[in-house]
DNA sequence: GGATATATGCTTAACTTGAGCATATTGAAT
DNA sequence: ATTCAATATGCTCAAGTTAAGCATATATCC
């Protein structure tokens, strides 16, 4: 193999555009997730790309450390699409990212403004059983809207997407189809972000606050990546302080998975990954005996691919 | 919810930048993948992000259409980067896609350009064991690489991370970790590309065809997420013809995985959910019983998250 | 002191997955 | 024609994984 030294033939005349970095900055504090914003919490951070950023993710970091004054750990590209700039004709590439910080390192200020991520997707939490939200609001509403198409194959094919994402008629709810979901909202005209710059006439009180721009869209991607996420990489204990219960680390995923999960199961699952160890001390915060307190076990390993294989593969 | 209309504070001075397309074009043929490439192999398509482009991802697709005449069924966003651009100081933004296109559309001619993939990969390919040029030369230099380490803390890491990636010391080969691997030999200085711009002293001729810049890099991100993909979302069907057999569908996984599947619990896998029906046809293209022919079913189900749950979730 | 919530160990049934056996069917080789 | 090799396809079985729940001891709250 000789080196290779020419340059593609891509480098014709190149129309400028302008990068914005969109930050998805995720704490969890009380049981609840909370997502760091401005504007009155009506948008996600996001700031230019600068040409003194040596990459794209550190411009990121340096940028959410500069306005929350605590550094990133975990970070990750969520997305990348291109706007027409509202302004002017000109291009904007907006690349989103999804951020994970500490949980001590969250205090509510109002320079944050750290906001529960349910504020702006209340029917996303299924603790507590089915939210009164959807069971009461939005689901006749998703039934009416599928209802009022005329072509009644259409009309099939949109129950069916609403009863698949919503997990309606007996099925299973899944938590990761959380853009999905705000997508049909959108395309049933039942967030405030539809109904934008037409037909004001109308202003019906929908659930959930809504962000400037597609900021809620890119907080969605956020929470079903995150969602995704924790069921095959270690990343919750991004989230953790250095040492913690097991019911806390349970709270948390719950928090973020937006439903409960088998404490019994929970424990043995985290054990036999080997992923946490004992710190030696105890904690009697609650009611009942003390519990055992455990950090995150920082090896080798914990790049660990749970390669879930789906695939019968041969193992000769 | 009032509507909100403001701007988010951070339209201050823009840097431009400008944006590149980068395709990463799968098709598989004759049970190879091949991916689709220019300048004598040496490159992924790639092209700027024109102002008459409604969006990333058509600008894309109408680019690639136009290379290759034939239209991309499936397209992902992969990844997006920054680099200082080589010839000026000015930033250029890459923004990757992952695309699919039919096995019958994927005739091969000079224009194109499709290669194999294992030409750039050939330490990927398990399909008949481990390849043996992984086996006789980068195993050797891998852990040449390792030992060579002062560190002995460091050597053992480096043990360990090879070992891990290339799957060696009885330990499973996992075929998602192609960046991993591809990563770990640019480290070991094992890829043409890593030695280039310096010491052009001793060329020493390395396993698999090098490509410009880092587009063998973004290649490996592809396959990488193709690999992974697969296993959770019926994307295989976006590669092959309209009818098939179920070796044919098989063997397309298998040159896509890089590893052979069992025959008996792929058949089950594939039927119990649903993603095919009979045509009705038989073919016996060779020896053996005529076998079935199928048809994808697209179903509205089809876009089923086979949500792999690695939660013990409660289903009350 | 009793109610209540917790920490933690253990069991069981259902389901999934990896592997292989068995049989029938065909084209190619002899 | 007969044999061989590769195939299509049905079936079984053992091992591993998962969801659920039982049980018991230990705390706090009143």
């Amino acid at each position: 193999m000789t080196q290779v030294t020419r340059q593609p033939a891509r480098t014709n005349q190149r129309h400028p555009v302008s990068a914005d970095l969109i930050a998805v900055v995720i704490a969890v504090t009380d049981g609840q997730p909370r997502v760091l914003t401005i504007e009155q919490a009506q948008a996600l951070p996001s700031g230019p790309f600068e040409l003194d950023h040596r990459s794209l993710q550190s411009g990121l970091r340096t940028w959410v450390e500069q306005q929350t004054g605590h550094p990133l750990g975990y970070v990750e590209q969520l997305y990348t699409f291109a706007d027409r700039d509202r302004t002017g004709g000109e291009r904007v590439i907006s690349i989103s990212y999804l951020g994970l910080t500490r949980e001590e390192q969250a205090e509510r200020s109002p320079a944050h403004g750290w906001r529960g991520w349910y504020d702006y997707f209340p029917w996303e939490d299924h603790r507590a059983g089915v939210p009164s939200v959807l069971r009461d609001i939005l689901v006749p509403r998703l039934s009416a809207w599928a209802n009022e198409a005329e072509d009644p194959s259409m009309r099939h094919d949109r129950q069916q997407r609403v009863a698949h994402a919503f997990g309606l008629d007996g099925r299973d709810w899944n938590e990761e189809l959380v853009l999905q979901r705000y997508e049909m909202l959108y395309e049933a005209t039942l967030v405030a972000e539809a109904t934008r710059g037409r037909d004001a006439g109308s202003p019906r009180s929908l659930p959930g606050r809504p962000m400037i721009a597609d900021h809620r869209r890119i907080l969605a991607t956020g929470i079903a990546r995150l969602r995704t996420k924790i069921k095959y990489r270690p990343v919750v204990f991004e989230l953790m302080p250095p040492a913690f219960t097991l019911l806390q680390l349970q709270r948390t995923v719950e928090a973020l998975a937006g439903r409960l999960v088998h404490k019994q199961n929970f424990r043995r699952l985290i054990e036999q990954q080997d992923l946490v160890e004992e710190t030696g001390e105890t904690v009697s915060e609650t009611r009942g005996p003390p519990a055992k307190r455990f950090r995150f076990r920082q090896t080798v390993q914990a790049e660990r691919t749970v390669a879930g294989t789906k695939l019968p593969l041969s193992r000769a």
